[in-house]
DNA sequence: TCAAAAGTGTTTTTTCTACACCCATGG
DNA sequence: CCATGGGTGTAGAAAAAACACTTTTGA
């Protein structure tokens, strides 16, 4: 492709560098992924071991190098699936991470990308060149392997503004979910508690929550009204800046 | 240095990749930077009118290659004093913008930085490859080179959601300012107005916010009384979690 | 009949909102 | 004495917070 072309560079005038241009393109940038799912009522991380230097056998992120010609929205996405076996999996680009020696090989800039997943629907198998991968709770991981922990940090922290803004808590419920479940998808990410009735009350005025006069089954209590996500009452919701308060 | 030793990469086992592992090391990046500030109590961005390629003579942000050896935090700082002499800035990471082709000369990733500045100390003077440069309203920005104005619209989301939660209004203020000063910034900044009675009210309840018993002076009207920003009392509120609720 | 969680109601306190009105200064 | 912002007060509405109580299910 052309824009790859070293050629089309050293054509163009670029002597107003004091050093010639391709030393500039001797950098890679690389991946990572951060998915975030909620079970046993906390905020879990996957992670995979690593099965290659460097940092071999440490817990880490998945992430790799992105291809030359691959963008980096689409990247994350491969770079998972390859690691992981994960697929269909929607990411939100977080930041760079830069630091000149971060990467033992050479200049590599990571990417943190992060998601957030129902974990029942996605067991995650380790491939390429990952050993193993566990869902790990945030709030007691082990050492990772680069600057990963700060990744992960900041990744949660814009989980955590995002959820109150976007409908990104229905991505790990059931289509079908009770306001308990609901509420326990808040207090695992924001990592603190509510009172139960007044949380009820504040969603009781969101119009984007319909209640299907259906019921729970199968529980030994009584059993909780189910409720649906409506993309269009949300959707009118959101143009008049819509937030969770809590 | 060694982490910039092609050959190093070499000696290590990377035979993962079904491509040699320098083909990843051929990208380079760039900072783009957003430089706000408030003046006529609109919000104000600095940009520069190229005098290279590509886009030469194109309106676009402040932004050039990083070297290989720089952090991408020390970089912002001295991309923008490069092409505006402008220093002493700090500098705040919003994201990457990756796509493939966004810039003609090869892979290049840009990472945007914004900052938040009194107009009236920084005074640019275009240098390097700058040829010119100017403060303009973000309400009416002419068309940017490359994805500038992508750029633009991250960051100034970002400040927007900063300045309610962060004490960065400071960064544009004298330091004894009067309250309408401080409204007229979030105003500028949210894009908005507020109730000036109502405004005020929220005001005297943050302690972080002291007023000297100073009066301003030359005016046409009634004085205001000066204020200044207490630091301390800032990381108190917080600790606590504050925010501007507007 | 008990445990466990669902679901509702009440009361008090705090905050928001929309205004109206007075004040001090320079010209 | 007037234009221009500075500065304060009030009343009503709305929202948040704390907490107590009733309901329904399975075991």
């Amino acid at each position: 492709m052309a824009a790859h072309d070293p050629d089309k560079r050293k054509s163009l005038t670029y002597d107003i560098y004091t050093v010639p241009i391709d030393t500039f393109f001797q950098s890679a940038f690389s991946i990572d992924c951060v998915v975030f799912g909620v079970s046993n009522k906390q905020l879990q991380v996957l992670l995979i071991q690593r099965g290659a230097a460097p940092y071999k056998n440490y817990w880490a992120l998945p992430g790799d190098l992105v291809f030359p010609e691959e963008d980096l929205d689409t990247s994350a996405i491969r770079v998972l699936k390859d690691l992981t076996s994960l697929s269909k999996i929607h990411f939100k680009q977080v930041k760079a991470f830069g630091e000149v020696n971060r990467h033992p090989l050479g200049r590599v800039i990571t990417i943190g990308y992060y998601a957030f997943v129902k974990i029942e629907d996605y067991t995650p198998k380790a491939s390429f060149w990952a050993k193993k991968t566990k869902w790990h709770p945030v709030n007691s991981l082990p050492k990772l392997a680069f600057d990963h922990r700060a990744i992960v940090d900041a990744c949660h922290e814009r989980l955590q503004e995002d959820i109150i803004q976007y409908p990104i808590w229905k991505d790990v419920l059931p289509n079908k979910f009770t306001l308990t479940q609901l509420q326990e998808v808040f207090e695992g990410v924001l990592n603190t508690t509510f009172d139960k009735g007044n949380f009820r009350k504040k969603l009781s005025t969101y119009r984007f929550l319909k209640a299907l006069n259906e019921m729970q089954t199968g529980v030994s209590h009584r059993p909780a009204e189910l409720y649906t996500f409506n993309e269009k009452e949300f959707e009118k919701a959101r143009q008049k800046g819509h937030r969770f308060d809590f």
